[in-house]
RNA sequence: GGGGAGAUACUCAAGCGGCCAACGAGGACAGACUGUAAAUCUGUUGGUGUACACCUUCACAGGUUCGAAUCCUGUUCUCCCCA
C-alpha cells in the first residue's frame, strides 16, 4: 500500500520545510530523491536514522529514495553547524567508512523492485573532475554574493567567535551543490532531502541547476531533533549512539531508547517507528494513562532496537535489561548458565580477576579498581563513601569483602555503581 | 612582512609571587525523591594513603626566587588588525 509522502512526514512532525511545487511533483507519479551521508564515521550514528526513516518513508509511498554517500564531500567537511574547521580525513578511511555504512543502509531500505534504493558515491563524478574544470563550469554560474548569504558561511564569517574559514569549506556548497546537479542530469533525481541545516546546500543545488540548464528541482528538509534538556540527541556521556554493534552494544542501543524522556518519547516513536498513526496514536493514549509503566519508551526500544540489530539480539538485550533492572533478584541470574550469561551481558561492560585472589576474600575497593571496573583507589574509596556501589545487586559498604562464595556460578561477579552503570567479572579466563 | 591578544582541569572561565590541586558556571557521576523519566535538593569531580600528609599538574623547555599557574628568556601553536 502507498502512502502520501508529504501527508506522512507531515504527521510524523518530519517536515520542516519545502520548496513549493515539491508535493505536487511527487503526486505525479514515481519521483526519485536523494539524502547525502557523511562518510566521517565508520558507522551511522541515531543522528543520521531520520534521514534513513525519511527515505524508508519516501521508498514506502512508491518513490524511488537514493542514498548518496559523500565520499568527495567528506573530504572537505560541511560548514554548517560547526564552529571550527573540520579535519580532513584521508582516502582510505574514507573508503573504508563508505563501505560500513552502505552496509548498514542495507537493512533499512529494499534494494529490489522497480523503485529499489540505489546508493551513490559523489567520489566517483568528483575523482576525475579537474579544478579549473571546476572553476569554470560551475563555479562561474554561482556568485560569491550568493554563496556569501547562506547561514553556513554568515555564522562563520560574522559570528561571535571570529573563527574564519578556509577556502575550502567556503566551496562546500558548490561540490554538494554539483552533486543534486550531477543527480538531476544523470539519474533524473528531482529531489533532495536532508535536515533543516542543509537547506542552504540543498538550494545552491537547486539554483545550479537552475541556471545550467534552466531545470527545476526541489528541496524538502526535517527538522533537527532536540531533546527536551536541550541537550544534542544521539549523543550520551559515553558518546555517540551508534548503528554499528561494535560500537554500540545492542544492549546499550536498546537501553538510549528506553530512557528516552516522557517529554521526547512520543515524537520519537512518531519519527522513527514505522507504525501507522492509529498505532502510535494508541500507544501514546495507553502511555499517558500511567507514564511510570513507560510503554512508549518500550515500544520504540524494541522497534528500533529490532530492525537495527535484529530479533535475536532485541531479545537478549530485553533480558538483560530485565536481569539488571527488573524486580527478579539475583537469583534469577543464578540460574541461567555460563553461556547464556555471557551472551546477555554482551555489551554490559566487562572485566577479569583470577579466582585464586579471593580464596582469602578480598576487600571490595580493591576488586572495584583490579577488575577494571573504577579507575582509582580514591575514585573507589569516593564511590563508597557515596554508597552507590553493589556487589550482585546487594549495597555494600567500603570494609566489606569479596570472597569466592560470593561467585554467580563458581565464576561471576555483578558489580555495580549506582543504578544504571553494570559490570560483569569473570574469575575464570 | 609589521602590530596586538592569547594558551589554566571534560568545556567555558577566574587567578597575575606564598592562604592554589587551583574561585565560579556548565557538564558528568553518585545519594534522596521516583518510573532505569523530568524537575528539585545534597554530595563528589588529579594520583597514592584510613587520616593531619605526600606526589604529579596551569602549552613546551629553561631561568630568577627560600617559594612560581603567577616574574624573565626561548620555542610551539591559536586568534585579531594592517600590508
Amino acid at each position: 500500500m502507498k502512502t502520501n509522502f508529504v501527508e506522512e512526514l507531515k504527521w510524523r512532525g518530519m517536515l520542516h520545510d519545502a520548496m513549493p511545487g515539491t508535493e505536487e511533483q511527487l503526486n505525479q507519479g514515481m519521483c526519485k530523491a536523494y539524502i547525502g551521508f557523511d562518510p566521517t564515521a565508520d558507522s551511522l550514528g541515531v543522528g543520521n536514522l531520520v534521514q534513513i526513516m525519511t527515505l524508508m518513508h519516501f521508498q514506502k509511498a512508491g518513490h524511488q529514495p537514493y542514498a548518496l554517500i559523500g565520499g568527495a564531500t567528506g573530504m572537505i567537511g560541511d560548514p554548517s553547524g560547526k564552529s571550527q574547521e573540520r579535519n580532513l580525513l584521508s582516502e582510505d578511511i574514507l573508503r573504508h567508512n563508505q563501505d560500513c555504512q552502505k552496509r548498514q543502509l542495507e537493512k533499512f531500505l529494499s534494494f529490489e523492485g522497480e523503485n529499489k534504493a540505489v546508493i551513490v558515491n559523489n567520489y566517483d563524478w568528483f575523482k576525475d573532475f579537474g579544478f579549473l574544470d571546476f572553476i569554470r563550469d560551475v563555479g562561474k554560474r554561482i556568485t560569491v554574493n550568493y554563496m556569501m548569504s547562506k547561514d553556513s558561511v554568515k555564522n562563520r564569517i560574522s559570528g561571535g567567535n571570529h573563527e574564519g574559514m578556509s577556502f575550502t569549506e567556503f566551496t562546500y556548497q558548490l561540490i554538494q551543490g554539483y552533486d543534486f546537479y550531477y543527480l538531476w542530469k544523470h539519474h533524473g533525481i528531482q529531489l533532495q532531502m536532508g535536515g533543516s541545516d542543509q537547506w542552504g546546500n540543498i538550494t545552491t543545488g537547486t539554483e545550479l541547476i537552475r541556471r545550467i540548464e534552466g531545470g527545476e528541482a526541489f528541496a524538502l528538509t526535517t527538522p533537527l531533533i532536540k531533546k527536551s534538556d536541550g541537550t544534542k540527541f544521539g549523543k550520551t556521556e559515553g558518546g555517540n549512539i551508534w548503528l554499528d554493534p561494535k560500537r554500540t552494544s545492542p544492549y546499550k542501543f536498546y537501553q538510549f531508547w528506553l530512557n528516552a524522556a516522557d517529554a521526547d518519547a512520543p515524537g520519537y516513536l512518531k519519527i522513527f517507528s514505522m507504525k501507522t498513526r492509529e498505532e502510535i496514536e494508541s500507544i501514546m493514549a495507553e502511555h499517558e494513562q500511567d507514564p511510570g509503566r513507560r510503554v512508549l519508551q518500550k515500544a520504540l526500544a524494541e522497534e528500533v532496537t529490532e530492525r537495527v540489530h535484529g530479533k535475536e539480539a532485541l531479545e537478549q538485550a530485553i533480558n538483560a535489561s530485565q536481569i539488571l533492572f527488573g524486580n527478579a533478584d539475583i537469583q534469577a541470574m543464578r540460574a541461567l548458565d555460563n553461556l547464556t550469561i555471557q551472551e546477555i551481558f554482551e555489551g554490559v561492560g566487562q572485566g577479569k580477576l583470577d579466582s585464586q585472589e579471593l580464596t582469602e576474600g578480598m576487600p571490595i575497593a580493591q576488586v572495584l579498581v583490579k577488575s577494571g571496573f573504577i579507575a582509582s583507589n580514591n575514585e573507589a574509596r569516593r564511590a563508597l563513601q557515596e554508597n552507590s556501589i553493589s556487589v550482585n545487586k546487594q549495597k555494600v559498604g567500603a570494609e566489606s569483602m569479596v570472597q569466592t562464595a560470593d561467585l554467580l556460578n563458581e565464576r561471576y561477579l555483578l558489580l555495580q555503581r549506582g543504578k544504571k552503570n553494570y559490570y560483569l567479572v569473570d574469575t575464570q579466563s
